[in-house]
DNA sequence: ATGAAAGCGCTAACAA
DNA sequence: TTGTTAGCGCTTTCAT
């Protein structure tokens, strides 16, 4: 491995100031007029050497740190983890870098995490937030980094915000999974207190057919799918209902339920979920997934995401992208 | 949501100097002898208000950021998402910050995110390389980060790594296979230029008994599953085999493949894969995985990471943690 | 018992 | 055409 000198290396390298050096690689080299010779001779320097300069003391100085912050409730959850990847990936082309805090869902940890990177000096700030709060501190104050939200859209709020449209998406899922099987179908709905959750089961029962019921419980994780699957087999045997789970950790928890019981998935089954994933395809029976657009808020967010200390637009409506619904629905012949 | 005050505002407020403030929450009030009101006053308003320091001067004037840098190949990779999100929280614990980077198995972006983490200042570099590399440089300059392997051990590093021991849960996954079922295994390897997948494959060739044999592919990910699949339902059929895949994303595109074919997976299959994930209980069939204790490795690279400029101890053997089996293989009874 | 001041490495205006 | 310098906000030593 070759690792990039610093400025005063390539300042000593080449016989030439430090002040010099920055000029050239700075592109301000014209400006204060460079002589060609000089500028080559560093250009050489660096193109076989590389350069790398202190970025710490960069910040201090230009009280801009090309980093910006994310704040998410659990790295664990795919879409998070899938949603990170995205934006370090298009961080990384700008040219930034990209901080990652995880709160568990605690709305202390939020708060705690929003002011450890600005302390940092991050540039910009993208939250998903476990509640509603008042976040008008940050987005007020001038000079302070511009937030943005994403994925849970509280409420009106007066700032900015990137999700999916769980709604419609909610509305075309159930729609679907009526359009494969005529059958009623129960939705195991995790905690609707969370604005996606709401949202999607507003779509649903939008869509919903007589016959259709919803389960209703009061977080969103695996224990919660366990418990919904357990509320719903007491009531009824798995084959007659279609199964709709509000997310893929409900959709976990709903399976574990049933390997706990020692039963297994019948094939002729049709399960739908919110969030798509490839292990789907280890699904013994139909499923119908609403994708959501993971790249696509990704860049919403960037683009919406004002790094210099611009004038802050006035309050917009949020920004809803919308899903794709993926269906494993296709009669499969019998074992290879 | 009530954001922090920086030490000026706290001085301004109370009164004193900038020096007071930092004295006092520094614990350095007893040595320089600030009056026990001055520090009441002090700490008082910080209760109330919070505080926050600008990291970024600070890191300048210590030469120390408490951050540490993660170098992962892919983020979406699940073992890496957990890796990362175990890292996060003990980081947390401890007041650090970790920035992390993915490279997509592309050695140059590893130099290159190396490079960009050190003009961070970071205070310690965990790596997981994608090729074996020289990085004695980076090792060998006093004063620069300490640098930890994880995951990937390349030959007998003269630097310290953390890993699982592929090997030994490759014989203990192996020998488990033969346990639930005596037929032969095929194992679907993928490029086994990469260390762990090296392991496992001489692991899998050590508890081997006759019958059983390996495909290997040249590298690692779903597209490698399908073509391994592909290729393996070309000479047999999927009863007649145990199938052994040397990842999860193996398995994926194992699976895709014989979907893409409109099979399915017979119940009686016995699946082997290394790593764990929730959704394994989606299958179907009997599972039998290999979970990587992935807190341990967290802890144990954090625990070998030296943050201060201390001496760099003597070179090290490999640290290797073992794994955990996860059979999924009772008989279930009919549809539920 | 408290404040003043230097310096971390960089940038940009200004001096030479 | 190139070098010098002030200052970003903090820590730490020294002066008051």
């Amino acid at each position: 491995v070759r690792l990039a000198k610093t400025v005063e290396e390539v300042a000593l390298a080449t016989g030439v100031s430090i002040t010099t050096v920055r000029l050239v690689t700075n592109g301000q080299a014209g400006r204060y007029r460079i002589s060609a010779r000089t500028q080559q001779r560093v250009r050489d320097y660096i193109d076989t050497h590389g350069l790398r300069v202190n970025q710490v003391a960069r910040s201090l100085k230009l009280q801009r740190s090309e980093a910006i912050g994310l704040v998410i409730p659990e790295i664990s959850n795919p879409f998070f983890a899938r949603l990170m990847a995205e934006l370090e990936a298009l961080c990384r082309e700008r040219g930034l870098v990209l901080l990652t805090a995880s709160t568990q869902e605690d709305p202390d940890r939020v708060t705690r995490a929003v002011d450890t990177l600005i302390a940092r000096g991050v540039d910009g700030l993208i939250v998903a937030p476990s509640t509603k709060s008042d976040y008008a501190a940050v987005l007020a104050r001038p000079g302070r980094p511009h937030l943005v939200f994403v994925d849970r859209v509280f409420g009106s709020p007066p700032w900015i915000a990137v999700a999916s449209d769980h709604y419609r998406t909610s509305l075309d899922l159930t729609a679907a999974m009526h359009a494969v099987e005529p059958g009623p179908i129960a939705f195991l709905c995790a905690n609707p207190v969370l604005p996606s959750i709401a949202a999607r089961l507003r779509g649903f029962r939008k869509a919903a057919k007589p016959g259709d019921f919803a389960l209703k419980a009061t977080t969103d994780d695996v224990a919660a799918g366990r418990q919904l699957m357990a509320d719903l087999l007491t009531r009824h045997s798995l084959g007659s209902h279609g199964v709709l789970c509000s997310s893929l950790l409900v959709l976990e928890g709903a399976l574990k339920e049933v390997r706990a019981r020692g039963r297994s998935v019948p094939p002729h089954l049709l399960l739908g979920t919110y969030d798509d994933h490839p292990m789907l395809d280890f699904l013994p029976c139909r499923v119908v997934s609403a994708a959501q657009d993971i790249g696509g808020i990704a860049r919403s967010v960037l683009d919406v995401l004002r790094l210099q200390n611009e004038v802050v637009t006035s309050p917009s409506t949020p920004i809803l992208l919308s899903g794709t619904l993926v269906e494993r629905v296709q009669v499969r012949s019998k074992h290879v």
